[in-house]
DNA sequence: TGCAAGTACTGCGATTTCGTAGTACCCTCT
DNA sequence: AGAGGGTACTACGAAATCGCAGTACTTGCA
């Protein structure tokens, strides 16, 4: 499975790499420049790029999120999630809300101008992600699974050497 | 397969994420910047971060590249490009030289201390890199497949939506 | 041959990312 | 209760990313 050679687009010759022998951590650096590319021009229009629409996505999924639970979900350091914060609230589309468990904290909230511009993108994203899907075909399940496998591991790892700093 | 819900590192929650219903694209972007921060931290002692790991990688298997060659590769601008190149350049790992097919280019190669600097991170890289392999056990094979045949799904879309400008 | 159009690269500057260090608050132990 | 240590967040500033516009060369074609 998943053996295709076919002509790769113009744009680069990801067939080039030698299948087999490239490590996987390379892999994913490859498939996420690639994704970020394509995603950052068919946003473009929204005035979002590919990170900002995951973290609205995830803002969407998740109704309110603190600046620290975000920050480990994207494995991003607490400064760059300040800094998005201040980005989406200075756009008006991000709230702080209290955080009634913590005073040192605060929630953020997408507000109906952020919502509309998820939308808004999300509608840019869907004929992206269902080429995708189309193309990946009967792949996809595999895929999917394999990234999700991927993170685990990434994490775990990640965790074990957290830094003891 | 790949059906592991157990309690994820205390770092994040990936398995929070419903593993269904998640889209690949988003899931692309979960493993990256684990990875990335993975392999910021185990890579700093060398100076180098994730990106420019790679970078040197494909300079070390290329021998000498262009420019252009390498923003095709990394689905990055151009400007992106020439900034690492000139940033290279001062740190003393890469020379220009002359490309004989086209004055308006040159090729690009890593010296002798790009060399043992690629060296050192590669050392470093390596036990990450096995430790994934390690915990990826069978899927290896399943995952390596997975990013190639993403890679050349999103560049196959890519191209078609190439900037019609 | 000669020129219009296209491609390879870069200077510049706006925006982003994120490390360091600092403040505010929370939690545990005594 | 209250001290010591940990955690949540941010101001600031340095470095990185990349769009725009410009230069130099190449190419296709008349």
């Amino acid at each position: 499975m998943v053996r295709n050679r076919s002509k790769s687009v113009k744009s680069l010759s990801a067939a080039e790499v030698r299948d087999e022998n490239v490590d996987v951590l390379f892999m994913v650096w490859l498939a996420s420049r690639a994704t970020e590319d394509l995603l950052g021009r068919v946003l473009a229009p929204t005035g979002l790029n590919g990170d900002e629409f995951a973290i609205y996505s995830m803002l969407t999924a998740s109704r309110t999120i603190t600046p620290s639970e975000l920050a480990r979900w994207m494995a991003a350091p607490a400064t760059t999630v300040s800094s998005y914060v201040k980005r989406f609230e200075a756009r008006g589309h991000v709230v702080r809300e209290p955080n009634p468990a913590d005073r040192r904290s605060y929630r953020i909230r997408l507000t109906p101008a952020g919502r509309r511009t998820h939308r808004a993108a999300a509608e840019l994203f869907g004929p992206v992600s269902a080429a995708v899907a189309r193309d990946l075909g009967a792949d996809e399940t595999d895929v999917r699974d394999s990234l999700l496998k991927l993170r685990e591991v990434i994490d775990a790892i990640r965790g074990a050497a957290s830094t003891p700093r």
